[in-house]
DNA sequence: AATGCCGGGTT
DNA sequence: AACCCGGCATT
């Protein structure tokens, strides 16, 4: 981690960094102020237009946006202007017209927004031509009124997004649709820009062409680094100094510092800063019991970024500058440190493992008639999220809903551990609902040795697949399935074996994996005092009815509820509410994420009306 | 009106 | 166990 290109100067360049933030900002807010409302409706940008930054006035950035061939629905029409990469400005506009799009009216849907430039970061070295060096970036406001058009999106919402940002294109797009909210008001806009570092040169990008034969052209999405911002209304950008750390967590991640002894490659790649990205979430503040965390057990991808996830310990936490993400510490068996995103880290209190992708040799518990087996995962076919679940003691195959394997051992019946967060979530008054559990699986018979017989890799598949509607429309989804994603039409399923890429920081459907530090490259570990967490009950914001779709870090829209693990030590449970008042989730379940007529993709507890397994509150 | 899901069925 | 669904609470 100390090899963030950012951070080479050490403090001083943090503090330039800083500087140039603040400048930045405040020649943001000058624009607006002196633009005003040009930024709604076309606000062209040009590198002519600001020179007012020192040495990016060379560097074009190109923003662009979704192309409509590929989300007819969700996204406008492609866009692309020049921006200026020094300036913080770098904006975009929606509502330009398309030559030849018969659609001329602009849509009430979209504005333009400007949208924070990310950090200089490597800007000083940047390279000449101003090229390589885009900046992605989507966005929009949606009044719940004029936008039906987007609630009849036919595009599942999970896979709206593409997570194909390719290391060699010269512009890519991706991202983010807010949803219709249900609310009057605005909705929260949700984005992220991308950056390709201007130095190229510096990272050894060991893979693409020459890395394995079997690469998939869309290399995985940028690594890392990422950091958020608080877009919300008014830019409030790089403010909040609230940064906060916690018990003794290491100086530094001990091998970061020796300079030979390098991680995987992957992952010193995305050290390497080849992207930048910044994400910005707006509303919603999730403000949980963060310390309630610590110690607390997860899972998160393995540093190695082979993209299995390993079980590790939340040693600190931090609130990212951005208020509404923070990023956590997590310690592995090994001794290993890193950091992650909240939004990479599964257990309670985190993401729920089916948001991930489960890459083959991943370690798994599963229950078998009645008892509790490991296994390893063969493949994990992420359009019905199912697995095939290698049992090695039984020698059997076993195809599963994700949501029926875990990542930890259970003693106790599985679905009751779940329950056994929550009596500590102080809902406890509930009842002793014996769950049930569901556990959709085939069990494939025992084979020869270890092979994977093809054939009844595919028929399980079919199997599956029959019943799942045929929802080939994730572009994404046909960069996933290396070997079988035969265009031959009624192609089954997305399956991924490990020959795929494995995209080590991002987590399956777009998650941003691990997260670098910040900016300011100095104070990681900061001495920060302890700060704690504001008591006062956390407001029930009515957030805006939003997701993100695939490749955000912060899809964890759905709101988190502070499960603890018993060995944590936690603060307050947060009798807030009134006791014994049942309260509804906010998080979609499948019948509505899916939809009544896909009822067929629902998790079975949904399907039987039962408590929905897959998102959990 | 739509969702989420508990309790209590039936197969 | 797998599955279905009435009906209530919540939004
Ligand atoms: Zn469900």
């Amino acid at each position: 981690m100390g090899a963030e290109p950012w951070s080479l100067g050490g403090g001083s360049y943090s503090m330039h960094l800083w500087l140039f933030f603040t400048l930045s900002l405040l020649l943001f807010i000058l624009l607006l102020i002196s633009c005003g409302g040009c930024m709604r409706k076309s606000a062209q940008f040009s590198a002519q237009n600001n020179d007012t930054e020192a040495k990016d006035d060379t560097h074009l950035i190109s923003i662009s946006q979704f192309d409509d061939s590929v989300f007819p629905n969700s996204i406008s029409p492609a866009t692309i202007q020049e921006g200026h990469p020094g300036s913080r400005k770098v904006s975009w506009q929606n509502d330009v017209e398309m030559p030849g799009m018969q659609d001329n009216k602009e849509s009430p849907c979209q504005h333009s927004r400007a949208l924070p430039e990310i950090p200089a970061a490597l800007d000083d070295k940047g390279n000449p031509d101003g090229k390589g060096d885009p900046v992605y970036q989507t966005a929009r406001e949606l009044t719940a009124a004029e936008c039906q058009e987007i609630s009849e999106d036919p595009i599942e919402p999970s896979y709206a997004a593409s997570d194909q940002f390719s290391l060699e294109a010269q512009r890519t797009e991706f991202i983010i649709e807010d949803d219709v909210a249900k609310e009057e008001k605005v909705a929260p806009v949700y984005a992220r820009v991308s950056k390709k570092t201007k130095n190229a040169p510096l990272l050894c990008l060991p893979s693409h062409s020459a890395a394995h034969g079997n690469v998939e052209r869309d290399e995985e999405p940028p690594p890392l680094p990422e950091k958020r911002f608080d877009l919300d209304d008014d830019f409030v950008i790089g403010e909040e100094s609230k940064q906060i750390l916690v018990e003794e967590t290491p100086q530094e991640d001990p091998r970061a510092a020796v300079p030979g002894q390098e991680r995987d490659p992957r992952s010193s790649r995305a050290d390497a800063a080849a992207w930048t990205q910044v994400t910005m979430a707006s509303v919603l503040s999730r403000r949980l019991g963060k310390r309630s965390l610590l110690g607390a057990t997860v899972h998160t991808p393995s540093p190695s970024g082979s993209g299995i996830l390993i079980p590790g310990v939340i040693q600190a936490y931090r609130l990212d500058s951005g208020k509404g993400n923070s990023s956590y510490t997590v310690s592995f068996e090994d001794g290993q440190f890193k950091e992650y995103s909240e939004d990479s880290i599964i257990g309670p209190g985190f993401q729920s493992l089916s948001r991930f992708k489960l890459y083959p040799g991943q370690r798994v518990y599963l229950t078998h008639s009645g008892r509790e087996y490991v296994g390893l995962v063969e493949q994990h076919n992420h359009l019905d999220n199912e697995v095939l679940v290698h049992v090695k003691e039984l020698d059997l195959r076993s195809l599963r809903k994700i949501e029926d394997v875990r990542l930890t051992e259970s003693r106790k019946s599985p679905r009751l551990q779940e329950q056994e967060r929550e009596n500590l979530r102080a809902t406890s008054k509930q009842t002793e609902s014996k769950r049930i559990h569901c556990s959709e699986s085939i069990d494939i018979p025992p084979r020869g040795p270890g092979v994977v017989d093809m054939d009844e890799v595919m028929a399980a598949m079919v199997l599956t697949s029959l019943s799942s509607s045929p929802l080939v429309n994730s572009p994404l989804n046909s960069s996933t399935m290396p070997g079988l994603a035969e265009s031959g039409s009624g192609s089954s399923g997305i399956w991924s074996w490990g020959s795929d890429t494995p995209s080590p920081s991002t987590p399956p459907f777009g998650q941003s994996a691990g997260l670098a530090q910040g900016g300011d490259g100095s104070d990681r570990y900061g001495t920060q005092p302890l700060l704690l967490e504001e008591p006062t009950a956390r407001k029930r914001k009515i957030s805006p009815d939003y997701r993100c779709a695939f490749t955000f870090g912060d899809c964890s829209v759905q709101p988190q509820v502070a499960l603890l693990k018993p060995h944590v030590v936690f603060a307050s449970p947060v009798p807030s509410l009134s006791g014994t008042r049942k309260i509804r989730g906010e998080a979609k379940k499948c019948r509505k994420v899916y939809g009544l007529e896909n009822r067929n993709q629902w998790c079975t507890a949904c399907r039987w009306k039962k408590a929905c397994q897959r998102f959990h509150d």
